[in-house]
DNA sequence: TAGTGGTCTAGACCACATA
DNA sequence: ATGTGGTCTAGACCACTAC
């Protein structure tokens, strides 16, 4: 796991590099011998390396990133390595790949399939409207994390954080009723005018106007009872079930970037979910 | 998508291939020339043929499969090829593999992660008891589809389907109650004495007993209220919101080969889920 | 010691996109 | 025509497992 500190580097030296020369190991001169070495493949190593420029801003979601080629030169491995780091990288969605074009940072807009981490779908016809057609901001008010808040989004207790709450609704009807908590820190200058003016999904929003993008999420789901509040807010009955939905988003570094909860009317739709 | 028929063959007889050479192209002498080929990558077309025999039973959950030396031999192409093969069939986890001692059929059974497919967690504490300390079979019958079954499973109104319904429970606390659907011709003999004796997961007891490996599985997410019968089973209050997660299960072949149907109390557990 | 998968390189050619 | 990713091959060496 532990990455060699610069076993890998990128090279502003000509041959500055540690490593392999050809064969990995052909080369008799340099080794990568360390005391006791923390061991990780090349490309690995790379994977890392461009995760890094992706983290740090240098490519942006929607950029083209340098070609296998020059990226092999920059890092002064071969062609090859470069692939299978930035295969890694694809499959788990931080890049796309575009035959003749380039290799892309993935981005939340633009993408065809918006709404990427959206999985409540219509009962019937599985391939009618994708996004929520109405998206209305009931608030968004800037307030200080609860214990449980401050947890899930590794803050302090009492750190200022956005609290966003917004009905997604399909064809006119509410579906969704969501509550949305964002550290203050990196939100700086979120308004529920800014949310309301917008178009597309709020991780594109996210994206262009706060630099964060979000890369991968993990959901708890329960089933519970609408109380009156939520019921109205949704146009249903009290006591009428309700999935549950709670998402920590993560962004580059595994880091907690949003806490999100939602509560999705399932009366016409459902959650769908792929097991492999 | 099509996959020529025979591009690439088993070759019994030495050289009775058809395609590329040294190089996929280097050659001269032989082409893919076919009136209008419909085209498809060689790692592509071994995929396919590694895949038929698993289909075929050749190599059944748990064995190892040849090495990717003999079977670049077999199907005449080289090492990196069967490789490339071979990984997309890792990561769709139908084959695992494992450093010096080869490649393995994936299986229900023996895979340290047990009951794959189950999404239901403790909401404290994420590494405890990791499958249902207690199943209990209510009932195993033999049945005509409904319309409804039969569509889902690929079968005809009135086809002969088997029925197990069961109740799961965590530390002697009911919380899955489960309708589960089985093409009958395909699950000849089941009874409920084999199911209640069995230990393990369910799919593993497919494997071993029918020779069907669920391969995948789509679910569909609901929440509902709980009708009289299903709480007196999960001794849990009528009304009580619960999870419904209607699952299709399909074997090699992208074909259903299951339709359960299990509601979820989830006041102390929830279903877990990664988006990415 | 031998056999397996894992990594790395090198080079050739193909398919696709753009100019 | 050029440049990009995609496929295919070949060979070397490493790391792990078993005998």
């Amino acid at each position: 796991m532990a990455t060699l500190p610069s076993q890998v580097t990128e090279a502003s030296p000509p041959d500055a590099r540690f490593a392999p020369g050809p064969g990995a190991s052909a080369g008799g001169e340099s080794a990568p011998a360390q005391g006791a070495p923390a061991f990780s493949p090349l490309y690995q190593q790379i994977k890392g390396l461009i995760l890094r420029s992706l983290q740090s801003g240098e490519w942006k979601p929607g950029d083209v990133i340098p070609s296998e080629f020059d990226l092999a030169a920059r890092f002064r491995v071969s062609q090859g390595t470069v692939r299978k780091a930035i295969d890694e990288l694809a499959t788990d969605n931080l890049l796309v790949r575009r035959q003749g074009k380039g290799t892309f940072v993935a981005t939340h807009a633009e993408q065809h399939i918006q709404y990427r981490f959206l999985r409540l779908l219509p009962d019937t016809g599985d391939l009618d409207g994708q996004g929520p057609a109405e998206r209305r901001i009931i608030e968004c008010k800037r307030l200080r994390a609860s214990a449980e808040v401050a947890r899930q989004l590794g803050l302090r207790t009492g750190d200022p954080v956005f609290l966003v709450r917004r009905v997604l609704a399909f064809a006119a009807v509410p579906a969704i009723l969501e509550d949305i908590w964002l550290p203050g820190s990196r939100f700086k200058g979120l308004t529920q005018e800014t949310l309301a003016e917008d178009k597309g999904p709020m991780y594109a929003l996210f994206e262009s106007q706060f630099g964060v993008r979000m890369v991968r999420a993990v959901e708890k789901i329960k089933a519970v009872s609408a109380d009156p509040d939520v019921a109205s807010l949704l146009g249903s009955q009290p006591g009428t079930p309700l999935l549950s939905v709670e998402r920590v988003a993560y962004t580059y570094n595994d880091e907690p970037m949003e806490l999100r909860r939602g509560l999705y009317r399932t009366d016409n739709r459902h959650y769908r979910n792929e097991l492999s």
